[in-house]
DNA sequence: TCATCTGTAAAAATCTTGTGAACGCAGGAG
DNA sequence: CTCCTGCGTTCACAAGATTTTTACAGATGA
C-alpha cells in the first residue's frame, strides 16, 4: 500500500539544466511545495542516465551547453519520446524556437519568466502519463495457468516461479497488460527499455523468445505470446489444442468453413 | 530507395476559434502547405460536435468567448482528454496564462504570434497527444460483413481473420476510411507505402488482386473494392445480387473450393 | 481495331523472425 | 583483488514470409 500517495495527481520527477542560481532557487522552491522532485544538472547528460532517473521533464537552458545545445536537444528528444522537454531561454529568435520545436521540444518558454508559470507549463507537458495504473493495488493478473504477480517482480504457474528476469518480467507484463492487442516491437521497446528503438535491434525478440521458453517449460499447453510477422507481438493465453488429435482432416476445407481458433503457436500475419 | 516521408506523422486536424481573420487567414495558408486540415469556428461549439469533428488540435482565442471563456476552455479540456487545446490571445496575465494551463490547455501564446511559431506548437502539441494514446480510441471499422480492428492490425468475417499481411491491412485500412471514395494509385501508393510511385509500378493492383482474393474467400456474396479504369480504387461493400448467390449447399466449402471465375471487381465506367 | 489499362499468376528479390552462441559488464563470493 | 556467475546485448545464419518484378491475357474506350 502506497502511503506517499499525498498528490492524487503524480509527483513529478523534474531535472533542470541551467546556471541561473537564483531561477533554479526559485523553482525549486515551488516544484518541492507541490510535492515533486526536482534535480539540477550541471550539463548535458548522456541519455541513458536521465533514463535511469526516470523523469518526467527536463528543463533545460540552451545557453548552458552553447554550440552543442542543438545537437544535444536532438539527441535527447529522439531517444527519449516520453520525457517531457521545456526548454527556457533568455532571447530567442521565431526560428530558433521553431527549430526547437520541430527537433521535439515541447514547451520554449522565454526568459525571464514567472516560476509559477514555469511550473503550470512542466505540469501541461507532463500531463500525458496521466494513464491510470492501478497495477500496484491490481490483484495477480492470471492468464491461463499463468499468473502475474507485480508485487513480486515475477509470475508464476501453479505456484512455481518462472524465475524471470527484471527485463523478462517487464516485458512480460506490457504484454499481458495489452490484453490481446498487438504491440509493434518499437512500442514495446519504448516502453520497456525507456527510450526509442534502435533500427535493427533485435532485443525484443530475444527476449520473447526466453520468455517463450519459460513459460513452455511451466506450461506446456499453452500459448501465450503470438507473433504479428512485419508488425509485433500479441500476447494471448490458449490452450494447445491437443495435437493428438485429428491430424487427418484438410485444413483448406475446414478453414472456410467454420472461424476455428488460430491454431496453437501459429504465427499470424 | 528514397525515404522522403511527406508525412511522418498523420496529418493533423486542426479547428480554430478567432475572428482575427487577417491571422487566420495567414494560419490556414501554412497548415494547408503542411498538409493538414483546417476548419474555422465561428464560437464556441458543443464538445460532442468537436468529437464529431475528429480533431487534433483545437486553437482558439478566448477573447471570442467573452465571459464564457474559461467554462468553455474547461468543459472541453474535461470532456475532450485527446484533443490538444492551444490558447491564442492577445494581453493575458501571468495568472490568467497559469490558470489556463492548470486547467487543462495545452500551450498558451500570445498574439501577436508569428503563424510558423503557432503551427510549430500545435504539432508539438499534437505530437504529444498522440503519443500518450497511441490508439486506444479507434474502434472496429464494420462494412458490410468486415471487421476491420486497428488493434490486431487484422480483418475479421464474423470472427474469422482475413490473414491480412501488413501492407494489405495497411492497403484495406486506407481504402476503407476513405469511405466510397475513389483513390488514385499514386495516392494510394504514396500513403501506404510512404514515398512516391515509380512509373509503370504495378503494386498497388497486385495487393488489390490479394484483397480481393481474401474478401471473397470468407465473404463471397460482398463486394469491396471496386475498380476505375483509368483512375484507381473505391471501398465500398454492396451485397451481391441475389441471383449470383444462393447455392443451396455450404456456400464456404464450395466457395473456397473452385476459383470463380466471377469478376472480382465491378468496373464502373 | 488499336493503344492502354487491369487482372492474374508465378518467379525473383527482400525482408523478418527464430535461434544459438559469443561478448562484455557488474555484482558477489572467495 | 581476482574469479565466477547472471544478465543484457549483439552477431551470424537459416528458415520462412512477404513484397516486388515480370510476363501475358483479358478488358476498356476511342
Amino acid at each position: 500500500m502506497a502511503l506517499q500517495n499525498v498528490n492524487p495527481q503524480q509527483t513529478i520527477r523534474l531535472a533542470v539544466i541551467d546556471d541561473d542560481s537564483g531561477f533554479v532557487t526559485v523553482l525549486a522552491k515551488r516544484t518541492e511545495a507541490a510535492g515533486w522532485q526536482q534535480r539540477t544538472l550541471a550539463g548535458a547528460i548522456p541519455p541513458d542516465e536521465l533514463v535511469a532517473m526516470k523523469l518526467n521533464a527536463l528543463l533545460i537552458d540552451p545557453a548552458v551547453l552553447g554550440d552543442e545545445a542543438w545537437a544535444y536537444l536532438e539527441q535527447i528528444c529522439g531517444m527519449l519520446p516520453d520525457l517531457g522537454v521545456i526548454v527556457c531561454s533568455g532571447r530567442s529568435t521565431v526560428a530558433q524556437r521553431v527549430r526547437g520545436l520541430r527537433l521535439g521540444v515541447d514547451d520554449w518558454i522565454a526568459k525571464p519568466c514567472h516560476p509559477e508559470e514555469a511550473v503550470a507549463r512542466i505540469e501541461a507537458v507532463s500531463r500525458r502519463r496521466r494513464r491510470a495504473r492501478p497495477q500496484a493495488e491490481a490483484g495477480p493478473l492470471v492468464a491461463g495457468e499463468l499468473e502475474i504477480r507485480s508485487d513480486r517482480f515475477q509470475a508464476f504457474v501453479g505456484g512455481t516461479s518462472l524465475d524471470l528476469t527484471r527485463r523478462e518480467f517487464e516485458l512480460l507484463q506490457l504484454l499481458a497488460d495489452a490484453r490481446g492487442q498487438v504491440l509493434e516491437r518499437e512500442a514495446i521497446y519504448q516502453r520497456v527499455w525507456g527510450y526509442a528503438m534502435a533500427h535493427g535491434d533485435r532485443s525484443v525478440d530475444v527476449f520473447v523468445r526466453k520468455l517463450r521458453q519459460k513459460l513452455e517449460k511451466l506450461s506446456p499447453g499453452w500459448s501465450y505470446i503470438h507473433t504479428h510477422f512485419g508488425v509485433g507481438y500479441r500476447f494471448d493465453p490458449e490452450p494447445l489444442d491437443g495435437a493428438a488429435i485429428e491430424p487427418l482432416a484438410e485444413p483448406a476445407e475446414q478453414a472456410a468453413a467454420e472461424p476455428q481458433p488460430v491454431p496453437s503457436g501459429v504465427v499470424v500475419p
